[in-house]
DNA sequence: TCCGGTGCAAGAGCAGTGCTCTCGTTGTTG
DNA sequence: CAACAACGAGAGCACTGCTCTTGCACCGGA
């Protein structure tokens, strides 16, 4: 570790610390303390993370770390919002790739895939079970939604094109499927809304049970399995292919989002 | 691997127990131990779980547990066992209740969101991010397929009534949708299997967000929304009520399922 | 230029953890 | 009854998160 590193030996000539030699010091070893936690994390996972084991990895002692992190609950915070965003920057620009909106669709998917099977602990941290008794405080909230975001986005875009319909709601689900387009995508009819929500979830059910071994021995060709069923929930969720053609819709689909193999190489 | 327990046969008059006290004390503390651990767990959650809190707990010293369970990740091993076949069986008994095929789709999704909400800490065991650096033993895979095999069981019935082919599959998966068929549910369409083991993990998804608190702020009226969703996960999966009818299956179709309240009340 | 406030690292210490080992005791078996 | 295996208790090791105190180095104001 470079402990003197960056002296600010009084240099007020020309200022090369704006803000300080501390602040610096202060900014660069927080990054440290992440890196390092974040390096255990992709190791050992979230509960055997220990404040201590980075202390010493970083050359300091654990007291010393309490200065930049209150707690272990406020550094696994601070990783929970980091992986929010990571995964959250990757289906952004898995959106934003061309095509026509099902192959967008697909591609988000897949680009959320590809970032869990990368991060398999950092996925846990923020779509498995809740770490020991944390609660998620607020900060959290607007990153954990950029996921949700861009695939409400891609819905939107494929409202302007030849988009289908979603399947109608019962009687009981209007209301709340009114106040959930009112809240998460004003302008979106609620059909959809509901759709997309759902889809949402079952994506990460998809992905988690990949992630969790739930599919060991279960799902052996998982590229394809994942591709066919990201199609289908996009399909599902009212979202058509650009091929306004219309004939076979659901028939005998093939996903445009490439077959058996996972789309995020190319976002 | 159970001891020698056959012999305490000469106890003909003096038995102080039938099976002698000492085998019988040990399968009695081995209950409590896992009581006593269950009870913790859906306290404070899995990594809060202490084997010196149960010890402390059952009035033993910490040592003596070990007689017990060789190590904690054992005494979780024996808990997952337990939770797996809990969730099994409330999905086997969902799955034995009257009405059409669709009706008992819903039934048995309700009966495993009513557990997960009912055990969250045990829920989040086995379904969410495994455990510090456990890995799963062969002792949890039968167990952790009953659930799935309960799914399977309802979509088999339906096949012998007025089934609606699912949709068909694109060439890629063609392969592995027969391997799954062969492995998971022979004799059933490699079109319906693959459908199913998607509306699995999805349904999965939907309990999981519910339950790790992703639908906070998102959905308010759960009830309605996974009673809806996880009627459509039926139907897309090829699973039709038994109303022949065959008129509008998709459009309106209002849940068979009950609108807005949990179905599991009524299995 | 000195001086006091402040951010910071180091160390000791507390209470807790999983796990191992030893040592008597006690139920079971030959 | 005697040998044996299972058992409970206790001490101990290495580790954890976290707190508190101490002393050093910086940094702005006089």
């Amino acid at each position: 570790m470079n402990s003197e590193h960056r002296t600010a030996r009084s240099a007020d000539s020309t200022g090369p610390a704006v803000r300080g030699a501390r602040e610096r010091a202060r900014s660069e070893i927080t990054a440290a303390i992440k890196d390092e936690a974040r390096r255990q994390l992709a190791a050992a996972g979230a509960a055997k993370l220990s404040l201590r084991a980075v202390a010493r990895e970083l050359g300091m002692v654990s007291s010393a770390l309490y200065r930049y992190f209150p707690s272990r609950d406020e550094l696994l915070t601070a990783l929970i919002v980091d992986a929010y965003d990571s995964v959250g920057a990757a289906a952004e620009t898995a959106a934003r790739t061309g095509g026509d909106p099902l192959a967008r669709w697909g591609a988000v998917c897949a680009a959320v895939r590809a970032w869990a099977l990368e991060h398999p602990h950092e996925y846990a941290l923020i779509y498995g079970s809740p770490v020991p008794g944390y609660a998620a405080p607020q900060v959290t909230v607007e990153p954990a939604s950029r996921v949700g975001l861009a695939l409400v986005g891609v819905a939107r875009d494929a409202l302007d094109g030849p988009g289908a319909a979603p399947p109608g709601l019962p009687d009981g689900l209007r209301p709340e499927a009114e106040r959930m387009a009112a809240d998460l995508a004003p302008g979106l009819p609620p059909e959809l809304v509901a759709s997309l929500v759902a889809a949402w979830s079952q994506l990460f059910g998809l992905i988690s049970f990949e992630v969790f071994g739930q599919f060991h021995r279960v799902v052996e060709d998982r590229d394809a399995f994942f591709a066919h069923a990201a199609d289908r929930l996009g399909r599902e969720a009212g979202i058509l292919p650009s091929a306004v053609g219309s004939g076979s819709v659901a028939g005998s689909g093939r996903p445009v989002t490439g077959s058996g193999r996972p789309v995020a190489g190319s976002g």
